[in-house]
DNA sequence: CCCCTACATGCAAAGGCATTGCAAGAAGAT
DNA sequence: ATCTTCTTGCAATGCCTTTGCATGTAGGGG
C-alpha cells in the first residue's frame, strides 16, 4: 500500500470510522487541513484556516480533543502557553513521538523527525528521576535568525 | 567565598541592588522565598505562598518579569500552560541552563542539572533548521510513577 | 536629614485561551 | 424510515496573563 500522500477523503473517513468516531464535516476538515499542513496547529490556528467553513469554535475544540483520545493526533506545548496538535503518524509501529523545536526568536516550530537524541545519566540524578521520555522539546535560535 | 546557603537578606539585597532593581519588601521576599524552595513556581503558586504578606498579586506578577529581565530568574514552561520561574545560578560563569524533566503524571518538576544531551544530527533536518539549542524540557514517567 | 524624581505598588479591569452546559441537529444502526 | 447516541452551535464561565492609572516609596542629591 502506497504512502497515502493523497489527503484522499474517503481514507480519512475511513480513519475517523476506525477510530469509532463519526465521520462529520467538521473532523473530516480538521483532518483534512492537518494532512496538508503538517505541524503543530492551535486551535486558534485551525478555527481561522478553517474560517470559511464557519464550524464553530467549540466544535473544533472539541475535536482536537476528541481526536487526540482517539489518537490520531498528538497535543504538543511548545512553551507559549498554547496547546498544539498535530497529525501522529498512523502507520502501524513505525509511529514514533519526534522531538520539537521552537525558534526563540522567530516562533516557528519544527518537526525534528530525523535527529536522535542521547541522554547521558552522568551522576545520579537522571536515573534517579526519568524512568522513561515520552516528549522533548527544543528551544534555541533557528538558522534563518541566526 | 562560601557558597551562601544562607539566604542573607543582605545578599539578596545586593543582588537586587546590582542588577538595577529597588530593594523593595516584595522582591526580597519573593528571592527569598526562591532560595528556599529551589524549583519552578508558578505566579499563583508564588501568591500563595506569600499569601500571609498580602503583596498584591499583580506586584509579584510585575516582579517575577522583572526579575527574570534582570536575569536573576529564568522563566519555564513544563507544559501545563502556566508559566514557572526558578532562581537562576548567579555563580559567575558556572551559570549554565539545566534541562528539565516534567513527569507526565504527578506533574513533579525536576532540574536535571548533571545530565548531558547529545544531539545526533542524522540526515538533514537538524542542521538545516536548528542553530543553536538554549533550552531543553523533556517529558515522560518518573521513578516514582513507574 | 529633608527633598525629589523615577521606579514600584495596589487596585481594578481587560484579554486570551481553555473548558463546559444545554438544547437542537445529524450520523449510523435497526 | 425510525430511533438512539453522538455532535454541533451558542453562550457562558474560569483561570492565568497582562496592563492602566493613581498613589506610595526607595534611594540619590542637596
Amino acid at each position: 500500500m502506497a504512502r497515502s500522500k493523497t489527503p484522499s477523503l474517503d481514507a480519512l473517513r475511513a480513519l475517523l470510522r476506525d477510530a469509532g468516531l463519526r465521520c462529520t464535516a467538521p473532523r473530516v476538515a480538521v483532518l483534512e487541513h492537518f494532512q496538508t499542513h503538517r505541524k503543530p496547529l492551535s486551535h486558534g490556528e485551525l478555527v481561522e484556516a478553517l474560517a470559511d467553513r464557519e464550524f464553530d469554535a467549540a466544535t473544533i475544540y472539541r475535536n482536537l480533543i476528541d481526536l487526540e483520545g482517539a489518537g490520531l493526533v498528538s497535543r504538543v506545548n511548545v512553551g507559549d502557553n498554547v496547546w498544539r496538535f498535530e497529525l501522529r503518524d498512523q502507520d502501524a509501529e513505525t509511529q514514533r513521538e519526534h522531538p520539537h523545536f521552537v525558534c526563540v526568536e522567530c516562533g516557528e516550530i519544527s518537526c525534528l523527525e530525523q535527529v536522535r537524541i542521547k541522554l547521558t545519566p552522568a551522576p545520579g540524578s537522571l536515573k534517579s528521576v526519568v524512568n522513561q521520555v515520552s516528549e522533548i522539546l527544543l528551544k534555541g535560535q533557528c538558522t534563518r535568525c541566526a
